[in-house]
RNA sequence: GCCUCUGUGGCCAAGUGGUAAGGCAGCGGACUUUUAAUCCGACGAGCGUGGGUUCGACCCCCACCGGAGGCACCA
């Protein structure tokens, strides 16, 4: 001990503090305070000796990740005698005495400080000893390497950028509880790089894919979220209240119908990738909020938007992960164009090995599913039959990403009519790992045909059906002014980052997953008190 | 809605009828090239909540709250 005595001030006088053989040593106040008791009490210190806690404003000249570019060619033991600030969360503290190693993180990457009571003082390194793991700080210094080749900065000043008040998880296994995870995901962000790599690839994903769809003259659109009617989508909707117009309003259940709209404006290419709302329950692939990219191409039809499909996929897990190849479940599973393309009908013969066909008589249609031992209703049509074999026995076994096609028309109300044969439609899924990735038709635009849909949709809802739409009659007109024939593709942006990132469950994909209201957190774990 | 699992100090985690291990963080001390630093020391919870059984419950029972998975429902 030399010059400082770096006891805090309440600690001098301390019984006990001499002797720790004999009597146990007692602790002081502060010694058992709580870290939020200690953690308030350095704030205060701080203010009373002028300092700022929670300061306006830092100006770095880098990030971590620029200033590793920079020098990370540096040899063990090199110093450039450059002067850089970089800020960031304080992620860990190594006290050596009179030399202390933190690591300092921003967005872009990690980097050791080297503070060193040589360069700023004894008294500046109890300071910054003082600071806690999880502080943000903004730190000045030069570029170093120490010997065991540690990419360094040796720090000529620090500033407190913002203390934090609550201590982080353990530095080593972080935090686990998936709980705490989705409902403080700011603490899950900041001690998990699992949970930065997910939503890295999904920023990524989706960056490639808005990209793709501008580069092929694609107008990226914004349309309302409260809608008038329900539609587009086969969903039960939230519904919620307007005040000012003293009426009930639908939360979008789907993108579609005010995408067509701007069909008929001309506005030719569209898309938008936004959330859509369904007030149905929560599971490993459900959130009752979710995003969509729906994108509609004039003049075309599905066959475009299965090349479309394709590339936008292939594209985003490229962007996002740095190859086609991506790994699900244990399976590879490769996303490279052009994907397996396969009729419904001749799938069903394929796995199961029946000749089924929405086109035959009913009776022996329902004579299969009994065969198959699969129940049916009586309302079913050939159509639904053959729709029900395909969901319940051949979809889970389409592994490669598989564009299944021509759909009955019976389970496919808004796609247009196959050119070749009545009772199927233009439409096809993208099945991968054996789930549905993507969905698009040759969109309807007879305004006729459409009124006529509508109407048993509506007469369906007036039945009891909670996911039947309403008849839209401002759609229904937009038609009647003309819609060009179009292709029309929805892809669920969430299990497209579940495939990429492979997850399993869609709260890992989700920032802010929907959760039950926290029990317990009242505003008493909030004292602003210190003891 | 049903079934199974689950909830232990800030974080991780053992204990599963006999009165709460351990690690990390935090606190005090040592140490100028560490990197999950290390070493020494002292401290911190009555086990999601509420009931019940028992001489005695974190451990058994019931209910409730939260979470996970599955089923159902749904696409």
């Amino acid at each position: 001990m030399d010059d400082v005595d770096p006891t805090p001030e309440v600690l001098r006088d301390a019984p006990g503090s001499a002797d720790t053989d004999s009597d146990a040593v007692e602790q002081t106040d502060e010694e058992r305070a709580s870290i939020r008791a200690l953690r308030l009490k350095k704030i205060s210190d701080l203010r009373e000796s002028g300092a700022e806690p929670y300061p306006y404003r830092f100006d770095r000249d880098r990030t971590i990740d620029d200033l590793r570019a920079q020098f990370g060619a540096l040899e063990a033991g090199e110093e450039r005698d450059v002067e850089v600030a970089i800020a960031g969360r304080l992620m860990l503290k190594r006290d050596q005495g009179r030399l202390t190693f933190g690591q300092l993180r921003d967005r872009s990457g990690e980097v050791q400080l080297f503070v060193s009571a040589g360069v700023i003082g004894k008294d500046r390194l109890v300071e910054f000893n003082d600071l806690d793991r999880g502080d943000w700080i903004g730190v000045t210094g030069t570029v170093m390497v120490t010997k065991k080749g540690e990419l360094s900065v040796k720090v000529s000043s620090f500033t407190l950028l913002s203390k934090a008040l609550r201590p982080l998880p353990d530095k080593w296994k972080g935090l686990s509880d998936v709980d705490a995870r989705y409902r403080q995901r700011y603490v899950d962000l900041t001690v998990n790089s699992d949970a930065r790599r997910v939503f890295e690839i999904r920023f990524a994903a989706v960056q490639s894919i808005r990209n793709e769809l501008q580069r092929r003259g694609f107008l990226e659109v914004e349309t309302p979220f409260l809608h008038l009617q329900q539609g587009g989508a086969t969903a039960r909707p939230f519904i919620t209240h307007y005040n000012a117009l003293n009426m009930d309003t639908y939360l979008r259940i789907a993108l579609e119908l005010p995408l067509k709209r701007l069909l008929v404006g001309g506005l030719e290419r569209v898309f938008e990738i936004g959330r859509v709302f369904r007030n149905e329950g929560i599971d490993t692939r459900h959130n009752p909020e979710f995003t969509m990219l729906e994108a509609y191409q004039a003049f075309g039809d599905y066959s475009e938007m299965m090349e479309l499909t394709e590339q936008l996929v292939a594209g985003a897990a490229m962007a996002a992960t740095g190859s086609t190849v991506v790994s699900s479940r244990g399976v590879q599973i490769d996303l490279t164009p052009s994907w397996r393309r396969v009729s419904m009908v001749d799938l069903i013969g394929e796995v199961v090995d029946v000749e089924m066909h929405p086109s035959m008589p009913l009776q022996d249609a329902r004579a299969i599913l009994d065969r198959l031992g699969l129940s049916y209703k009586p309302t079913w049509g050939s159509g639904r039959c053959t729709h029900e074999v395909y969901d319940e026995l051949v979809e889970s076994t389409v592994v490669q990403p598989t564009i299944v096609l021509d759909h009955p028309r019976e389970t496919s109300p808004l796609a247009k009519p196959h050119r070749n044969d009545p009772s199927l439609v233009e439409r096809f899924e993208v099945i991968v790992d054996g789930r549905e990735l993507a969905n698009a038709y040759s969109e309807l635009n007879d305004p006729i045909e459409q009124l006529a849909r509508f109407q048993e949709e509506a007469a369906a809802k007036a039945a009891g059906d909670p996911e039947a739409g309403d008849v839209d009659l401002d759609y229904v007109r937009a038609l009647e002014y003309g819609m060009p024939p179009a292709g029309g593709l929805g892809i669920g942006i969430d299990r497209l980052i579940m495939l990429l990132a492979g997850v399993e469950s869609i709260r890992e994909v989700i920032l802010f997953p929907t959760l039950r209201p926290e029990a317990g957190l009242t505003e008493a774990e909030f004292p602003s008190a210190q003891v």
